[in-house]
DNA sequence: GCCAACGTTGGC
DNA sequence: GCCAACGTTGGC
């Protein structure tokens, strides 16, 4: 398979690309995942994708770049009572829902900006930029990609 | 802080 | 199975 390329989209105030490089072996699993159609982009992914970091609420920028290292497992948070999404209807034999781990690649010399990219024809088909879309994981097309590496000076 | 858009829930 | 009500997300 092809290397493919994703957009996370993080609220920085919970976890941001700071967070992440912070993270021992700068790498996190990417968990809490609640929705359908975001899951089932989480079980393409695949060790080596590119990921976009987007910062939403205050920010509204790609800020970075992460990589894939651990394909699709499980999210463990999904059985804990205490973690916010617990999901008592999943069956551990057949869970639910999914994480992938991911490392921190590098942070981008400038930040991609939401505005920035709805100027750019290129990214005219981007996910991101639909009405209404809240995805929190979604896929980018290699040429997306390039053209967010370039705006971001990268 | 507001509110539109969306997904989910639950009553029927 | 429908759909109104609700909660959440996230841009503005």
């Amino acid at each position: 398979m092809a290397k493919r390329y994703w957009l996370f989209k993080s609220d920085p105030d919970t976890f941001s690309l700071d967070d992440l490089e912070r993270s021992p072996k700068r790498t996190t699993c990417w968990d809490g995942v609640r929705n359908y159609q975001a899951r089932n982009s989480l079980g393409e992914v695949r060790v080596g994708d590119g990921v976009l970091f987007y910062h939403s609420q205050s920010e509204k920028a790609v800020v970075g770049a992460a990589r894939v290292v651990k394909g699709p497992h499980p999210d463990p948070t999904q059985f804990d009572r205490r973690h916010a999404g617990y999901d008592p209807d999943s069956d551990p034999a057949h869970p639910r829902w999914l994480a992938v781990d991911i490392a921190f690649d590098r942070r981008f010399p400038r930040p991609v900006g939401l505005d920035e990219m709805r100027r750019t024809k290129a990214l005219g088909n981007m996910v991101l930029l639909r009405k209404g879309t809240r995805l929190s994981v979604q896929p980018v097309s290699a040429a997306e990609w390039k053209t967010i590496l370039r705006l971001a000076g990268a």
